[in-house]
DNA sequence: GTGGTCTAGACCACC
DNA sequence: GTGGTCTAGACCACA
């Protein structure tokens, strides 16, 4: 259910933490849906449970899981399919805007593009 | 001119690194311009001259400046002149921020991310 | 395993990055085969586990090795995967050999001068 | 007669260093050539006489020119074209070997590659 | 004075 | 324990 890469630059409790996002965002996770046990998924991807722990910690305090003792921890009521969607999407796009820039977009360049495209401009257009 | 952030959690030099790319794209600084010297950088903003020396080390090192020990370090002219990255890198933007509107951005989320990311702001800061 | 010249002229961190790289050209060291800890290396070497740690960084900008935080650095895979590059490069060097000879250039030389590179030797000494 | 790159990391004297070998090599300087004098070099070039001055030391300090005060500096004798030929060959064969290196060519393949065209392989063989 | 390298020693995030 | 970052301070090559 969850992958981990390990040779990635990326810490793996965050590697984890997107991954719950992601899930919501595709639908497979639902609010109140309960998260595997910190020590079984650690067990699962033969990794640490303190980086499992770490990850459902940060989930926790963001607000997207709440975690109760003995029970277990589930997707906050709060963390739609949408908001998640929307959150990763609003991510994503910071990177695109972020590589862009290193790449020489002006700040102009992007701004317009922005309102190009909830003007109904296409993507495709030429530039 | 330049600033840096000492409470983000990201690297000190690679604020540095891309401020510098950030002047180019902002048209503040232009090929051959002089950079301040790593010294006088780094008393201004009051950290350890070795910090700058990495960031412009780096910088060199991926053909965006050229330092010459005993003149100084200045704008590659190579850089932003290549206008056909900048543009497929503006067309990856526009498809990036059409599929954002698409997962529920609105406007304004996606000019604000423009203007964080041109202001300094971090693409890995969770929202 | 690895030898540093500090009589040289050229950088140890520089050294010690060619050295890596020749490793895996001797085929001494294979993708996934870990590199010794910075810390293991300096002490071994008698040099600062900056210096080291300034090597391993280059080689993994530059994407021959992947380092993670509590782990250790390791070989790439991707390193000398590319057969292509490998042999337009070696196309490349016949070509020079050829125009070497014709400028009067012995093979005894010629074969020197592979056999210094190979063994550390610097292609900018003065001959 | 003589340029140099202000833009290279290449420092000054080494390249007007450098192009001394070349014209002798290209046969416009011949032994016992009279070099232009330091300060009117160095007026020329619009750099510092000590620039050219170091040039002219290591030239003189590996033997291929000779300097007497009041007079000039001159081609050596033994420096003859072929001799200087053969040089400049032989130290782009050495770069072109580490670089080959660098791109993942092993030892084996770089000295048999050197034995191939000595014994008359052609350089555009296939490999 | 300029950038480049190196040392010594510290703290942090990660596993 | 591992790599990553930063400081403080030193020396060198270059112009």
């Amino acid at each position: 259910m969850f992958k981990v890469n390990y040779q990635s630059r990326v810490p793996v409790y965050k590697q984890l933490y997107e991954s719950v996002l992601r899930m919501v965002s595709l639908g497979v996770l639902k609010p109140n849906d309960k998260l595997p046990t910190v020590r079984a998924l650690a067990t699962d991807l033969g990794i640490n449970p303190n980086t499992v722990s770490k990850a459902y910690s940060m989930l926790e305090h963001d607000g997207y899981i709440y975690s109760t003792a003995g029970k277990g921890s589930f997707i906050a009521e709060s963390f739609s399919e949408d908001t998640a969607t929307r959150l990763t999407a609003l991510r994503t796009l910071k990177t695109a805007v972020k590589s862009s820039m290193l790449s020489g977009v002006t700040k102009e360049d992007a701004l317009s593009a922005v309102e190009d495209i909830y003007n109904g401009g296409d993507a495709d257009d030429r530039v």
